[in-house]
DNA sequence: GTTGTGACATCGC
DNA sequence: CGCGATGCCACAA
């Protein structure tokens, strides 16, 4: 769209990481940026650049996400819900499903995380497989 | 056009 | 192991 390069992680990018985020079951939990790796940077992009801002570009698309997303599953690297207004919903919500938080309001990843969609998955809905 | 900020991750102390 | 500081893009005001 422009000289710089091609098309941003923009909706595409977003869409992505909302269906990804939808087969997350309940009880489990995934990092940003463990979402964001699997999916892949746009044709030409510089993969360090993308590396480096994956994670911040799946949090803002969850800021943005449709209501059929499960976004309380999507918490930081240190197990953390992310500060924000509605911090204390989303724990609510998480340990409705049994996810369970310790005194520092942390989640056991060694334990709830997530390990992402099956590799099946990832070719039926035209991911690359993961390096 | 410039300035400020972010639903992160990582490194250093 | 925990808290603070840093990096870096896109986007809104």
């Amino acid at each position: 769209m422009d000289e710089r390069g091609p098309a941003y992680p923009s909706q595409e990018f977003k869409n992505q990481v909302w269906l990804i985020v939808r087969q997350i079951p309940a009880g489990q939990v995934a990092s940003y940026g463990q979402i964001a790796a699997f999916i892949p940077p746009s044709p030409g992009m510089v993969p360090a650049f993308f590396q480096a801002f994956k994670a911040r570009w799946a949090g803002s698309a969850m800021a943005d996400c449709p209501e059929d997303v499960p976004w309380q599953r999507v918490i930081n690297s240190q197990g953390m819900i992310s500060p924000r207004p509605g911090a204390q919903n989303q724990r609510r919500l998480l340990e409705a499903e049994g996810v369970v938080f310790d005194a520092k309001q942390r989640v056991d990843l060694k334990r709830y995380g997530w390990a992402g969609p099956s590799p099946a998955w990832l070719a039926a809905n035209g991911f690359p497989k993961r390096s």
